[in-house]
RNA sequence: GGGCCUGUAGCUCAGUUGGCAGAGCAGUUGACUCUUAAUCAAUUGGCCGAAGGUUCGAGCCCUUCCAGGCCCA
């Protein structure tokens, strides 16, 4: 509300909030209370309220909640503040507050005691505000466009749809081992063969690996699939996605992320993996077409090979993620990967070594990766095999059999598209975070201390 | 996994060449009826991350461990 009228009105208000600073007068005081829309300044006077009441007052430090009510003026600097007439203590903080003019810092304490970092560091608040409307609005985008909705297993009996390490856990009345979710696809896909055409599910991931500024844990995904789509369909709807996306959030198409610029304004740059090797990356063109060139390519940058097996196409998108990746600042579509790391993506029509597929990059960060999906029952089951070979040759990432999951595509699936964008990385991208945890409310933390019985 | 850095009061941080553990804020007590990091006076508060070692003596030096951050894999 406007602050001259409520100066001049003369009516009674009641507010409430946190006492966030006191500055006490003797038989006078101003203290600064704050809720979730903001701060505003009272003032308490010994001659305007009860003494019962300025008596409690006395005893209240910053942190305790106070409700009040009285009739707004203007101090001297020109502040809107309310003349309490009544007062009373809502809650009592025991614990003190973090010290006044630096605050909170400590980035342990702010991500471990998230309540901390929120009362005391008001653009954590607008982080997260933000992370709720660029997630809403992504919703609205699907919704209107005819998807729908849906919720699959977090628990699976075989995890799925993503190379990755999950987590492992019991079910003890079935008796059996169940894995947290590394991907939704295979469940969104079955979807699909049961003529659920366009679907999408924004949830949980749980990847069983390290942890960076890029990496927690848990991890927020959206996947959408759409049948009689193509991958190059889907180009053009994430650049819809994204700029619906940002004309509701920040309200423009370019943004800075680390002091970077970043021009969301469509059509964007599509470049094939292999000439970005080639172009961006510098690599000779013999190391496109050759595994021993490739070998001694990628040991000329250091990139670790220790998976001995590992085929040409894997060892070009290490070179890829390397060489190329940082580079790509502006959204870049990267398409033609290796049929060998893309075991759920259909080939493409000429090359059967390749796939219809890509990957979005923004900010040098992948944001998004999608592909033709693969609904030739005969072939997923071979390349099913083929991962399952190399989880046999001790390669923990490699996929499942997932032999339920042939038998749906066996029934027929239509020609789709699917793609999945993480939540997290676009949310650090427009709210120009650096760290994956600066996003997440509670990323994970190893425990403070020890907890009985919890080792091993 | 490797390298670098950090850990001292509730919070933010000093701490010299190895010689009594410090400041500001917060808290407590007192003064003060237009302040906004209010001011003024007094005052409480410590497992110096943990363990071991060197030394007459360790917050400081050495070793190991724990926790966190940054960079690299």
């Amino acid at each position: 509300m406007d602050p001259d009228r409520l100066e001049q009105e003369d009516q009674t208000y009641s507010m409430a909030g946190r006492i966030m600073a006191r500055r006490d007068f003797g038989k006078a005081s101003f203290i600064h209370i704050k809720d979730r829309k903001g701060r505003i300044q009272a003032y308490i006077r010994k001659d305007k309220v009860s003494p019962e009441d300025f008596n409690v007052f006395k005893f209240m430090d910053i942190g305790d909640f106070i409700g009040l009510k009285g009739k707004f003026f203007k101090t001297r600097t020109g502040e809107l503040t309310l003349l309490a007439e009544e007062l009373t203590l809502l809650c009592k903080s025991i614990l003190p507050l973090p010290e006044k003019w630096h605050g909170l810092t400590d980035v342990e304490t702010r991500y471990r005691q998230r309540y901390l970092d929120l009362i005391m560091n008001d653009p954590v608040k607008d982080v997260f505000v933000m992370r709720s409307r660029i997630i809403q609005a992504i919703r609205a985008f699907f919704v209107a466009r005819d998807f729908l909705e849906v919720e699959t297993p977090m628990m699976q009996p075989i995890p799925g749809g993503a190379t990755a390490r999950p987590f492992k856990t019991y079910h003890n009345a079935l008796g059996m081992d169940l894995y947290l979710r590394i991907a939704p696809e295979l469940y969104l896909k079955r979807l699909v063969v049961g003529g659920l055409e366009r679907v999408f599910e924004i949830n949980r991931n749980f990847r069983n690996e390290g942890i960076s500024v890029k990496h927690n844990p848990e991890f927020t995904m959206l996947e959408f699939y759409m049948a009689y789509a193509t991958y190059e369909d889907l180009m053009t709807l994430t650049e819809e996605l994204f700029n619906h996306v940002l004309s509701q959030v920040p309200g423009r198409t370019v943004i800075s992320y680390q002091g970077q610029e970043i021009d969301f304004t469509p059509p964007w740059r599509r470049i094939s993996l292999l000439d970005a090797l080639r172009d961006m990356g510098g690599v000779d063109a013999k190391v496109l077409l050759n595994r021993e060139e490739a070998v001694r390519a990628a040991s000329k940058y250091e990139i670790d090979l220790s998976g001995s097996e590992e085929g040409h196409g894997q060892i070009l998108t290490k070179l890829f993620d390397r060489l190329v990746e940082p580079q790509l600042i502006h959204p870049t579509f990267v398409t033609g990967y290796p049929t060998e790391v893309s075991p759920l993506s259909r080939r493409n029509d000429q090359n059967p070594d390749m796939v219809d597929r890509f990957e979005l990059f923004i900010g040098g960060k992948e944001i998004a990766n999608a592909f033709n999906e693969l609904n030739d029952p005969v072939d997923q089951r071979e390349r099913f095999q083929k991962q399952a070979a190399l989880r046999d040759a001790g390669d923990k990432e490699a996929q499942f059999m997932d032999l339920d999951y042939v038998t749906a595509l066996e029934y027929g699936m239509p020609p789709t598209a699917g793609e999945g964008i993480g939540i997290d990385r676009v949310v650090m991208l427009l709210t120009d975070s650096p760290s994956i945890r600066d996003v997440i409310l509670f990323p994970q933390m190893r425990p403070r201390q020890e907890i009985e019985g919890a080792k091993d």
